[in-house]
DNA sequence: CATATTTGACCCGC
DNA sequence: GCGGGTCAAATATG
């Protein structure tokens, strides 16, 4: 078994160290004045290969994992990962565990009461500024309320994911035009995606933004929307391009977005709410972008190209920041290091 | 008819 | 009690 597990953990590393090399490849290619699409659609396929035969491996882990801790309580640590890496679709996060079970008691107790405090531990902020809309990102969203926020001049949207009811899909955003600038959009990401968004429309979608990045102008600035950010908990949020129009305001225009939280349980949360594809997305997008950081130790990423004036804000914690955009990834990999360590004990 | 949006009511935390 | 988030019935849309 011991053996099982060291080949495993090799397996996992190589296969990990080899989807850095591609994504530095491939940010060498964006980047580069001799980009090709077709290297860069052969790099994606790799980053996608090596992306997912790690959760092959994880998953098979958790599996056996997951065979243990039926038969004995162990620690709470392992439990979180354990209980989430286990379940072969539908099972939720820590935080959306807590939903579920607050679902299950509006069923029976058709109560309405808020969630609790939610452990959403991240949000996102995209702002969409020049062109009249939000974003689109790559999910489908169901409207289920409007509120009038106090000293707004505009009303906040609230959306769902559209699986919710399917899938069990938690994730859920906010949307509200900024006081300043009506034509910024504000939106807030809370939760995760556990629903399935297939893997060919998140890479047409991806080879469209490409595409589409090369004419437009676009400026994103991530900076922080979580004053408590910390090292312990992150989401992996991700928006994408798609046909969208279920906010309130004018129909939006077509634009690319990706905001990436990193947990620092990166593995146990990143791959059973989203689907490997996305987050294999993640350096082709960011690879675009420089970064500064501000004195909060949060980074503002701005990318500027040719002629429209979309302006996005994206908030993002630090870690994935520096590690997506400072070139090397290397803040990163120690958490993933430690991470795997701790999940192959 | 199925699905999405609107909107007033409800609920909870502060 | 207030403000923000959610529910769910009514309505709109394709």
């Amino acid at each position: 078994m011991e053996k099982v597990k060291s080949m495993e953990k090799k397996k996992l590393i190589n296969e990990l160290t080899q989807g850095k090399e591609f994504v530095n490849q491939l940010k060498n290619q964006i980047i580069g004045p001799l980009a090709s699409p077709e290297e860069c659609d052969l790099l994606i396929g790799k980053i996608l290969s090596t992306l997912e035969k790690s959760l092959s491996i994880l998953n098979l882990k958790a599996l056996l994992l997951e065979g243990g801790i039926n038969n004995t309580n162990n620690s709470t640590a392992s439990c979180s990962s354990i209980s989430f890496l286990g379940s072969n679709n539908n099972i939720s996060p820590k935080s959306e565990v807590f939903d579920s079970s607050r679902d299950q008691l509006d069923k029976n107790m058709v109560s309405k009461k808020r969630k609790k405090t939610q452990q959403w531990t991240n949000q996102t902020t995209i702002s969409v500024n020049g062109l009249e809309g939000p974003c689109e990102d790559g999910f489908s969203w169901r409207k289920y309320g409007q509120k009038d926020i106090l000293g707004a001049n505009h009303p906040r949207a609230y959306y769902r994911c559209t699986h919710r009811n399917t899938q069990g899909c938690l994730a859920t955003k906010q949307v509200q035009k900024s006081d300043g600038n009506s034509t910024i959009f504000e939106v807030t990401y809370k939760g995760r995606h556990s629903c399935k968004v297939g893997e060919s429309e998140i890479f047409s979608l991806n080879k469209q933004k490409r595409q589409k990045c090369n004419k437009k102008q676009e400026m994103v600035i991530f900076n922080s929307a979580s004053p408590n950010h910390n090292a312990e908990n992150f989401d992996i949020v991700t928006a994408k391009e798609e046909v969208f129009t279920p906010f309130p305001f004018p129909p939006p225009a077509p634009l690319h977005i990706e905001n990436v939280e990193e947990n620092n349980k990166f593995f146990p949360d990143s791959m059973a709410p989203f689907p490997s594809p996305i987050a294999s997305e993640l350096p082709l997008y960011l690879s675009l972008l420089t970064s500064q950081n501000d004195e909060f130790g949060m980074e503002h990423m701005i990318l500027q190209s040719s002629d429209s004036d979309l302006t996005e804000l994206i908030s993002t914690p630090t870690s994935i920041s520096n590690s997506s955009f400072g070139g090397e990834g290397v803040d990163y990999e120690p958490e993933i290091a430690f991470d795997i360590e701790e999940f192959f004990i």
